[in-house]
DNA sequence: CGGGCGTCAAGAAACGTTTTCTAAAAAACG
DNA sequence: CGTTTTTTAGAAAACGTTTCTTGACGCCCG
């Protein structure tokens, strides 16, 4: 509107009658400047309003205290969960983060991840991404740092964030065994999905510990999403020898097996029980009502967070660190005794 | 690990024997410059990888090809509908994305805005965000190109975008007067929010034309939690004499307000109808199935991307332009007539 | 045949910082 | 009092681009 000229460090120098490095210098309270001189600056500074530029330093600086936070799917309700907690330790480190959302598509992360490496992010958080194409692989390399979040490579060792899928399952296999079932649906993620395979894994040797029915038709393959819970409903509601319980690919996922089990006419849990995995908010409704698998997602993001900037800082010396959460079993009420 | 330095078009240059000036005309396909050592050029740059620097090109030219998003809470299942709309339109425009959460706060607001300007974005888009205060305002003024959604100034003219709400409430009560409701319950959002505060003036507005029960006990003052939706329905269910619908501020309000219900064990529809604004993807379980205003989120984003592009190009030339969107009444299974 | 013009490519300046290097003044030391 | 050291401040280079200016060359036209 009125002046548009942005007010720089040669403003600064120029009112204050310094040279422009010592200008910077006594910003940024370095060096050897005068105590005087330096708060003469600062008070010149300060009422000329000046605040410099990010870009311009980064350039100079080469590291742009930012970090690229890539999500796969922001719409789901543990996603913010995550980021809140990144955001806090970048925030107190000084760090800001760009997010981007990836939709879970690889041709869409690479482009991301181009985005990011063009504006020179120091390091980046990959939550539930692609990490084995060579193409995802080579800008992992040029990235130089970053954490894996709830995804890792089977074939690479990263820095890496999760949860514990082995005591988790058996934390949920247990309950469901105590309470008597013994034919136990599981709706798995996708196989890229290194978490899912944990749990997949994890499943088939709980059930072959505890001796309860093995049987393929009992594993559905399915994703994070609403609608595949549906299907998934629907598959197993089909079933000849249906399962008397279902655990979930997540709380999301869940919920779109209760909403099929509703329009099938079916109960929960006096036809089926179900158990689902993150603890979003919306499970602990009333109508929700969800037993499921907490993750400590914030500390989780928090966790990643300083993984990175240790990372940064350290300059990607020392061998790939990983941290594995707890998760805690969150008894609600969509978990009964078999009627059958 | 390999090696660290990213080439540059200084790198290209000498690769191509070319000057660093021809090879940035070269590549970005302007000026005149020989068709043949067009080709060569692209070539080299190809096989060596060259990526520009986003941070120097923004530098040089004084425009960052970014544009900020201030949204009030990621957490809120409408948020990322909004920011996929932004995001569609911004790739479009070959823009990124700079996405900042402040939790409604004002303080935290000041503090992402002032990164967004140290890190020179083109312009903002603020959803929901607190516009009135000085500083607040000195901020946007040194922004230059900005919009606003869902929350417009009373006092200042700025590009906005928001929902029909006049309409909206109107489609709304009409509906529940139809049904047979002669009182009906309205939480309120935060007295800041325009949309808010339009919302209520169009339901005073509609009690008088419809000549419905015109109570000030109706009217709670609440925000956009479910927290906020607890406690509405604690209060409505405490009145001597009870509205027999509600509406709520939005769907996440909404979903408080039922919770709340059945904890009280009343039951929605045939105690209190219940009508929502926002149609987030839970309204349409089975187990919430919520009759509810559909905003038309991802349109909106979009539309405020347009207007902030454009505004952005055209350098803040014109009057501020105002597009507001209209809303579909989606009728679902919350809303009854009245037994009392 | 000389001057103007069009095409192409190179050179140099600029964007706003930080940092290294240099210089001057002040202080310390013999 | 001269020499060395320390403190302070300024000049200049650098980060990686884009763009403005300059220059060389060939061609057309009067």
């Amino acid at each position: 509107m009125t002046n548009d000229r942005r007010i720089t460090i040669r403003d600064v120098a120029e009112a204050s009658g310094h040279a422009v490095s010592t200008v910077s210098n006594a910003l940024a309270d370095k060096r050897h400047v005068n105590e005087e001189t330096r708060k003469h600056i600062q008070e010149i500074a300060k009422t000329l309003g000046y605040r410099p530029s990010t870009i311009a330093r980064a350039l100079r600086m080469q590291t742009s205290s930012t970090i690229g936070v890539l999500v796969a799917d922001v719409a789901n309700p543990a996603s913010p969960e995550f980021i809140r907690g990144i955001d806090d330790v970048a925030q107190r480190e000084g760090c800001n983060i760009l997010l981007c959302n990836t939709d879970g598509d690889e041709r869409r992360q690479i482009g991301q991840m181009q985005a990011l490496l063009d504006r020179r992010v120091d390091g980046m958080i990959l939550l539930s991404q692609h990490t084995e194409s060579p193409e995802i692989r080579k800008l992992l390399d040029a990235t130089g740092s970053f954490v894996l979040v709830q995804r890792r490579s089977h074939r690479f060792r990263d820095d890496y964030v999760g949860s514990d899928n082995m005591q988790g399952t058996r934390d949920s296999m247990n309950y469901l065994d105590s309470l008597g079932h013994r034919r136990i649906g599981f709706v798995t993620g996708p196989q890229q999905s290194s978490t899912a395979m944990e749990r997949l894994e994890a499943y088939e040797q709980l059930v072959s510990e505890l001796g309860l029915d093995a049987d393929p038709e009992l594993v559905f393959q399915g994703d994070y999403t609403i609608d595949s819970g549906i299907r998934a409903m629907h598959y197993f509601a089909g079933l000849s020898d249906r399962p008397t319980a279902i655990i979930a690919s997540n709380d999301v996922n869940a919920i779109g097996l209760q909403d099929a089990a509703v329009e099938l006419g079916l109960r929960i849990p006096e036809d089926f029980s179900l158990l689902g995995c993150d603890d979003i908010e919306i499970a602990s409704l009333r109508r929700i009502d969800l037993t499921t698998l907490r993750l400590p997602k914030r500390e989780m993001g928090a966790g990643a967070a300083e993984l990175l900037i240790r990372r940064i800082r350290t300059k990607k010396t020392g061998t790939p660190r990983e941290v594995i959460f707890p998760t805690h079993l969150t008894i609600r009420g969509s978990c009964a005794a078999p009627r059958r």
